[in-house]
DNA sequence: GTCAGGTATATAC
DNA sequence: CTCCGACTGATTCGG
DNA sequence: CCGAATCAGTCGGAGGTATATACCTGAC
């Protein structure tokens, strides 16, 4: 019977260190210590996602629950196991009480340092440094196998917690059973980002070229009639994808496994997993490729093999012209690398970028507080002369840039609102983003997606900046 | 009791 | 989704 | 030849936009 506290001290630990291999060894030897049945727990625990997945608590939730912090730590593993299960149980009207009620009893058993503990376990704010990847090889360490193959039972199982039971009760032999199987989906290979096509392509004898379409990545399970349809995070959502059901139900096999991209009720397939009894993670993509073009002529994404960079560049500009996002360019002879952001895929998108106003900031948190983080951007109403919000970013700036920026915003400051800082609007900076898209939040009517900086514009006054009319025109 | 609107949560990109 | 920064492990450099 | 410097890969953490769904509350 394992004290919540000792899960509460080792998090400290880790949180504390920023060393890979010392986090590791901390939560290796507390894995060491669990009782059998106390293992998924505390690995669910300890990787920010209990095992129970997300059950309807959040932040407003749980810090709406206030009860006197205990004297003396008396919470077990499982206590803590079991509220989060009584809460996912509750369901329907009154459900909102019924949970709060479960987490103040919780909540008043819990030292202040448990509580703090369980708070952020539920907002999935547990910033200790350690997430899955961390785990998995704390998992390897505690059970003495090696980190490749506890590595490996996750990426096929999709499952952290389950991984670390068969490694602790198994050890080797048991992560060896774990192998691919139907409706288990596994996680999908990712890919890296590269400027051009031609980059994309350097120290690729051959690639396959394809056309990058902006929807949900899926994988798609099929035995018989017996169709499911899974999230990039191997969520079920089969039902809300009865178009791709329809299709892949029609196609001439028995059992399948396939991964592709359902956009706007259409879906593109681009690679095959399993294919009537023959596991294909090992085969070379290009022999992948050409027995998915024989099971699914139709579905098949646009896409070519070539060593060509005109050739490629030419499938770019179609997939443009189709309004689409870009093309991913693959590596011919690699293996499907589950669960991996590797070299072997490369997504090559054309960047824009624009000139726009800062309005405003907010304070960073973590790592980034005491600077000014969070920008608000405002692009030029040419009509009126006067600036209107479009969106934030905080990506993009490195540590100096924020201390820089930190200064010249406080310099401009006009008014407080909340963790905002609202400023003359006289700073342009330049910043670069994927699109833009409708929006009911801002006046303006657009928000920016993914917009991160480039550069600030000191050369460039406000009433140069990029008008409204000129991001309206992306839509 | 029913329905509309607001809030909170979860999950896509 | 996108980016920066810290750490790690492998490889190359230099005395 | 061995320790130091360099490089690429991996991971975490900073937080944006949207939409869908469930529940609660207040008006009628």
């Amino acid at each position: 019977m394992t004290p919540l506290a000792d899960v509460v001290a080792a998090s400290r630990a880790v949180a504390g260190t920023s060393s890979r291999s010392s986090k590791v060894a901390t939560l290796a030897a507390l894995l060491r210590r669990l009782d059998p049945d106390e293992v998924s727990i505390v690995t669910g625990f300890l990787s920010g996602i209990p095992r129970q997945g997300r059950v309807g608590v959040g932040y407003s939730t749980i810090y709406g629950v206030e009860p006197a912090p205990g004297p003396e730590p008396s919470l077990a593993v499982r206590d803590l196991d079991q509220a989060i299960t009584d809460v996912k149980a509750a369901t329907g009207s009154g459900s909102a009480a019924r949970r709060r009620d479960v987490l103040a009893q919780l909540l008043t058993r819990a030292t202040s340092d448990e509580a703090d503990f369980i708070r952020r376990l539920f907002t999935g704010e547990l910033r200790q440094g350690a997430l899955a990847g961390i785990m998995v090889d704390a998992v390897a360490k505690a059970a003495g196998v090696p980190a490749e193959l506890a590595r490996r039972g996750y990426m096929l199982s999709g499952d952290l917690t389950r991984t670390a039971e068969i490694a602790l009760a198994d050890g080797e032999s048991g992560l060896r059973g774990v192998g691919f199987e139907l409706f288990r989906p596994v996680l999908p290979m990712l890919a890296s980002t590269a400027d051009t096509v031609a980059d994309a392509l350097a120290g690729f004898a051959r690639a396959s070229v394809e056309w990058k379409v902006d929807g949900i990545r899926i994988q798609i399970h099929r035995r018989g009639s017996d169709v499911r349809v899974y999230t990039r995070n191997l969520n079920d959502v089969t039902e809300a994808l009865a178009g791709t059901v329809d299709a892949v139900s029609r196609l001439h096999f028995e059992q399948a496994v396939l991964d592709g991209e359902a956009y706007r009720g259409e879906t593109f397939l681009f690679d095959l997993l399993h294919a009537d009894g023959d596991d294909l993670l090992d085969v070379p993509l290009e022999q992948r490729s050409s027995r998915l073009a024989e099971l699914a002529p139709e579905l098949k994404i646009p896409g070519t093999f070539t060593s060509d960079t005109r050739e490629a560049e030419r499938l770019l500009d179609d997939a443009l012209a189709a309004g689409h996002e870009g093309v991913v360019v693959k590596d011919a002879a690699s293996p499907y690398a589950a669960g991996r952001r590797g070299k072997a895929w490369r997504k090559v998108k054309p960047v824009r970028t624009y000139d726009l106003v800062v309005l405003g900031a907010e304070w960073g948190h973590g790592r980034r507080r005491g600077r000014l983080s969070n920008l608000h951007l405002g692009a030029r109403d040419a009509s009126t002369g006067e600036f209107v919000m479009v969106g934030k970013t905080f990506k993009g700036m490195t540590d100096e840039l924020l201390a820089w920026q930190t200064q010249e915003l406080l310099a401009r400051e006009v008014a407080r609102r909340g963790i905002a800082v609202l400023v003359r609007p006289e700073l342009v900076v330049e910043i670069a983003l994927d699109g833009v898209q409708a929006s009911t939040r801002y006046p303006g009517g657009v928000a920016l997606r993914f917009a991160r900086v480039k550069r600030y514009r000191p050369d460039k006054p406000p009433e140069e900046a990029d008008t409204l009319d000129e991001l309206r025109a992306l839509m």
